[in-house]
RNA sequence: CGGGGUGUAGCGCAGCCCGGUUAGCGCACCUGCUUUGGGAGCAGGGGGUCGGAGGUUCGAAUCCUCUCACCCCGACCA
């Protein structure tokens, strides 16, 4: 394998393809558009899943799951969904099969009387159920999680960004108001946002999507939009008031405290294994990833540095109260006793973005030191051993408000607020958000992708629309929205 | 679905144009010794139905036909 990996500006895509690989996230599957979850990959994965679970449990949610195979009529149920998703949908057709001539092939007597999809999401045979479990107003809400696998036949994938199969949790909720599943959709967003911005240091843009980016058959939809070190945006997380469309598809009817018959409000939300690559690709640098505290596998690994079995012990020996009060602090530390020389260590470990790097050798035993190396800003230290749990702690809130801060200064000096179509182009030809004026129609938003490839993100909730003109038609403008390139 | 590319050892590749004993190289792996504060060195060693099927030929990784798969770039999408 060569060292290091291509540089960020002479080809970023590329940049991103080997740190997925180098730093042993994740790799193709045998399947076009499969991803293997390698286990460094995965524990990343199972601290950001550990965080967003806790959050949206305290919000009053439990978690459940429903079954991967829906029936193809369920899809059919919504109009809108079915258009959005019918295109990459897996048909599974038949249930086994057999061997002719030392050959497999599908046994065409056991094909299904009614085929099975894959779900590409859940709202349909969630739906189905809600309809069995919701009778009164005293059913409601229903606030429903599940983590689960998905799968959408993408014609293009990318590695966590598009796969073939992913993960995510998908929230399903059902209320007996318009209001409250407004009120619901909105918390939602909110922990997104503090997902991304408290645990992944990616600062997020909020706002609503417009007709034509919005979820197929949501009322409206509510995301969370960073921006990459491409300075092209990533959609991490969606949050969708369905109004009463999938009640009405499935005919999900509750009777409220007047004893009159109304139809359910619903939203569904989620975040996906997607995520994995707004971290990658918002804080990493040729060096490779620079992961987050909050959710790094490992938060501190330390290289000892012996020449002989001899010096292992003495370390071995000093390390042993270090590792404990580490450990009594709750910090992931991980000791790379590996054959290797420390060079490759520190290589491999930068690689992997672990933020803080503690090396031990015979200097620091006898001064009774450390060594503390940042993976965000690569300075080295040397730390007294007394106050190495201290350090570390403050060093670890530190790296996370260091990476937090950089990230939006970049997102703050690449967003551009402007009022000529012109300079549009300009900016969006070399990345970057424009913040501009649009006079909110479906005609604009499409011309104006069609001519840059640039789509709108959200309309910001902090939107400020008076005064402004469409960039595009030169009309009073009805929103304040956010274009740019995305993933 | 269009365009480009690649299938040869675990990984990355050379060999193919111009067919010819035993298919190479780097990394990784195994053994031993010396090393270890920014990707260690030396010596020895193991590992291959050259993506698949057919054909041409005395002889095919190499030429021909068909086929499969994956990757990258676009359009579609989270």
């Amino acid at each position: 394998m060569s060292k290091g990996v291509t540089p960020q500006s002479k080809n970023f895509s590329a940049w991103y393809n080997d740190v997925v690989k180098k730093a042993d996230l994740a790799e193709h599957g045998p399947v076009k558009g499969t991803m293997v979850i390698k286990p460094y990959g995965f524990a990343l994965w199972d601290n950001i899943k550990y965080a967003l679970d806790s959050m949206i449990k305290e919000s009053g949610h439990v978690n459940a799951y429903f079954p991967l195979f829906i029936p193809k009529s369920f899809l059919a149920q919504e109009a809108k969904h079915v258009e959005g998703f019918a295109k990459e949908c897996a048909v599974v057709t038949h249930t086994r099969l057999k061997a002719v001539n030392g050959d497999m092939v599908v046994d065409p007597e056991s094909k299904l009387e009614e085929e099975v999809i894959v779900r590409p999401t859940s709202e349909t045979v969630i739906w189905a159920m809600y309809k069995k479990w919701i009778q009164s107003y005293r059913d409601l809400p229903l606030l429903i999680n599940q983590w689960a696998n998905v799968v959408r036949w993408e014609m293009r994938t990318r590695l966590f960004l598009r796969t073939t199969e992913f993960l995510w949790q998908e929230g399903h909720t059902a209320h007996a108001t318009a209001k409250e599943a407004e009120e619901e959709t909105v918390t939602i967003l909110e922990i997104y946002r503090r997902l991304a911005e408290e645990f992944l240091a990616i600062p997020v843009l909020t706002g609503q999507k417009t007709e034509i980016e919005k979820f197929a058959g949501a009322e409206h939809t509510y995301s969370i939009e960073a921006m990459m070190k491409d300075k092209r945006a990533l959609q991490s997380g969606t949050s969708h008031n369905l109004g009463q469309n999938f009640a009405k598809a499935f005919n999900v009817t509750f009777q409220n405290k007047d004893n009159k018959e109304e139809m359910v409000y619903a939203t569904s939300w989620g975040v996906s294994t997607r995520i994995i690559g707004a971290v990658i690709m918002a804080h990493g640098d040729d060096k490779g990833l620079r992961l987050p505290p909050k959710v790094a596998p490992h938060q501190v690994v330390v290289i000892p540095i012996s020449r002989n079995d001899e010096q292992k012990k003495v370390i071995k020996k000093y390390l042993n109260p270090i590792l404990d009060k580490l450990k009594n602090n709750s910090v992931r530390v991980n000791v790379d006793w590996r054959e290797e020389s420390p060079g490759f260590k520190f290589n491999d470990w930068e690689m992997k973005g672990v933020p803080i790097r503690m090396e031990i050798g015979p200097r620091d035993i006898e001064n009774n030191q450390v060594v503390l190396a940042r993976r965000d800003t690569g300075e080295k230290s040397t730390v007294q051993a007394n106050d190495i749990a201290d350090t570390i702690a403050k060093m670890l809130i530190d790296i996370h408000d260091n990476l937090f801060a950089e990230a939006t200064d970049f997102m703050k000096n690449n967003t551009n607020e402007i009022d000529s179509y012109d300079e549009f182009k300009k900016i969006i030809n070399d990345g970057g958000f424009i913040r501009c004026g649009w006079d909110g129609t479906s005609e604009t938003e499409l011309k104006i992708k069609e001519e840059t490839g640039a789509t709108t993100r959200v309309i910001p909730f902090d939107e400020n629309p008076k005064g402004l003109k469409c960039i595009y038609t030169g009309k009073p403008a009805k929103h304040e929205v956010i274009f740019a390139k995305a993933y």
